[in-house]
RNA sequence: GGUCUGGUAGUUCAGUUGGUUAGAAUACCUGCCUGUCACGCAGGGGGUCGCGAGUUCGAGUCUCGUCCAGACCGCCA
């Protein structure tokens, strides 16, 4: 038997008794008459004792040649500490021991398995297995596991079935780009990674399973980011028989059990924005409403003046800063300079201080009176203490720019509080998006989602108009989850992969077996994924989901442990029927 | 594909207008230490300054290229 007790579970309760303990070594604090040994496993830590006086010569000894992740197990007694240490749980015992055998030894690992380690991040993930050995990385990892099962047991609790989809698929070239993996036995051909379940969640409702989820991974050869990786995972969710409201009710259910079982914070009825309201409030599909600043459209109150920067203007939009009114003319001169960088792209930014007298100080005091700056001040919402900040241009550009500046700022007065969780749906999203770079419009959310009833007819005539039946659901600015209800009916599917300039022949290629099976007695339906790596996080109040995935990719979508993606040898490459041309 | 930031000891970093033998902390090794828990004290080892070219009497420092990492934009139905 390896241990008796794990490193966290012993107490004064347990004086005098004999245990036998495993884990690796914390530290070693060796003050020659005496060695100190702090013993580490997944549930604490317990320290270890080597005394001259009563260890006997020959453990003594051993015991000085261990280092730092030794793996040991040790025989020993539960003593009581003279001077105990408060701070840990097993502060006030220590093991004095008896027999000590060494498991296994460990090369002194590339950096410190601590809470607050000196590893850098490339460091640490190339060698993971060591940064799972500290306790934040393992304690996010068991908070994920604490949401997964919440999440199991309450859809199953709501008679939710959980069923597996295929890995191996088929590729289709609308939304992101698809992995791709070669057939051996079908020369020339490839099976694709799925971005999302999405065809076989409506086949299973075809199929009659009524209720189906599914954590699954879904994989997505797009460029990474702080929360983005290729292959993540996702609950995916499916229901017959629904309407939207159906559907939000359902997982409205779901977000609130987990922000109450998970982070003990009870929200009440989620509000809900309209696609078209979130844009023009917050200019952005997914606001973090924890705070205000809130846009004030500023056309009213700006182009009846000579300043002809606003007056061509298709929007003038501001925010009002809260206690902005303090910062330097250094301060703004830097925050004028962030919104003109390539990633901002504005031309440039007016800014109207709000004196603690209520009176006003703008950049463009020569073309507007106070009264005109007053009505800034109300439209924005700006108090005396405050800094508006106000951008023009072109609408969907500067509603941008406007809200990377809110956010920025928001972040930096520290508005944005990890433990504050402010969740809300936007609904009514546009069925279509135009596409610049192949000059059509291609489907906002996926080519399945319906529009809303009555306004197939609009799509001839004002495309951009037409709302679907789709819905995001939003916490703290992030885009935690997605759906719609879907089209069920074969010729609204094939009119839709009509305006989506799919000639009959590439949908019935692409997407024939789900309007085949359209065909035989589909219900109605709908669904929603939310992201599983983006939730855990946000619910642990990060941002970054790498912290919550065991082994993730980097930058550069690689795996620098295993060292993948590699080349494969020649043999495989033959059996594949692949040559390369690099 | 683009913008920005970084790459110096095992690790995290400092390194001035280009100028003597490239430093600190920590980790590691050795010795000492009668209650440590960020133990303490003394000593020691440890460097292709990412890589390649260039400018210069002289490059960690300047220039160009390149590789790697991170953040962001594009992209992510």
């Amino acid at each position: 038997m390896y241990r008796t007790h794990d490193n966290g579970a012993l107490s004064l309760e347990a004086l005098g008794q004999e245990v036998v303990l495993s884990g690796w070594i914390q530290k070693i604090r060796d003050k020659g008459f005496m060695i100190w040994v702090d013993l580490r496993d997944r549930y604490g830590i317990t320290q270890l004792i080597f005394d001259a006086e009563r260890t006997d010569p020959k453990t003594m000894e051993l015991a000085k040649k261990l280092g730092r992740e030794f793996v040991i197990q040790v025989r020993g007694t539960v003593i009581e500490r003279e001077s105990k240490n408060p701070n840990m749980a097993t502060g006030d015992i220590e093991i004095l021991v008896s027999e000590l055998t060494l498991l296994n030894s460990a090369l002194t690992p590339p950096f410190t398995i601590e809470d607050q380690t000196d590893g850098g991040e490339d460091l640490r993930m190339k060698y993971r297995y060591l940064d799972i050995r500290r306790k934040p990385v393992r304690e996010n990892l068991m908070f994920r596991h604490r949401v997964s099962m919440a999440v199991r047991n309450y859809l199953s609790a709501q008679n939710f079935i959980e069923v597996e989809t295929p890995y191996l698929i088929k590729s289709t070239p609308e939304g992101a780009r698809d992995f791709v993996v070669p057939s051996r036995m079908n020369p020339g051909q490839f099976y694709a990674l799925p971005q999302s379940p999405q065809t076989f969640k409506q086949l299973l409702m075809v199929g009659g399973m009524d209720r189906y989820f599914q954590i699954v991974k879904c994989f997505r050869d797009e460029d990474l980011r702080a929360d983005r990786q290729p292959e993540f995972t996702q609950i995916d969710c499916e229901m017959a028989f629904v309407t939207q409201e159906d559907v939000l009710n359902a997982f409205e259910g779901l977000t609130r059990h987990l922000l109450k079982e998970i982070v003990g914070v009870e929200v009440g009825d989620f509000p809900r924005m309209t696609y078209d309201q979130a844009m023009e409030r917050y200019g952005n599909d997914k606001p973090d409403i924890r705070f205000g600043m809130e846009f004030g459209d500023l056309n009213h109150c700006t182009q009846h003046r000579d300043f002809g920067v606003f007056n061509s203007a298709e929007l003038v939009v501001g925010i009002a800063v809260p206690g902005g009114n303090a910062y330097s003319r250094k301060e703004i001169d830097a925050l004028i300079d962030w919104v003109k960088r390539p990633q901002i792209g504005a031309m440039g930014m007016v800014y109207c201080r709000v004196a603690e007298d209520g009176t006003y100080k703008s950049s463009v005091d020569k073309f507007y009176t106070q009264e005109d700056l007053a009505q800034w001040a109300q439209t924005t919402g700006a108090k005396p203490g405050d800094l508006i900040c106000v951008l023009s241009g072109p609408k969907d550009k500067v509603r941008g720019q406007l809200s990377a500046l809110r956010m920025e700022l928001a972040g930096r007065l520290g508005l944005r509080r990890p433990d504050e969780f402010a969740p809300l749906w936007v609904v009514d999203f546009p069925l279509l998006e135009w596409d610049e770079e192949t000059q059509r419009y291609h489907a906002m959310h996926h080519p399945f989602t319906s529009p809303k009833p009555g306004q197939m007819e609009l799509l001839k005539t004002d495309p951009a108009a037409v709302k679907a039946n789709a819905y995001d659901l939003v916490l703290n600015g992030n885009e935690i989850g997605g759906g719609s209800i879907r089209i069920h009916d074969k010729s609204i599917q094939s009119k839709m992969f009509d305006y989506l300039g799919f000639t009959p022949e590439e949908a019935k290629a692409q997407f024939g077996f789900l309007m085949d099976a359209f065909q035989y007695g589909a219900p109605p339906h709908g669904g929603i994924a939310f992201g599983l790596d983006r939730l855990v996080a946000i619910l642990g109040g990060q941002e970054t989901i790498r912290d919550f995935i065991a082994f993730p990719k980097n930058n550069s979508g690689r795996d620098v442990m295993i060292d993948a993606p590699s080349a494969i040898d020649d043999n495989q490459m033959k059996e594949l029927h692949i040559k390369l041309d690099l």
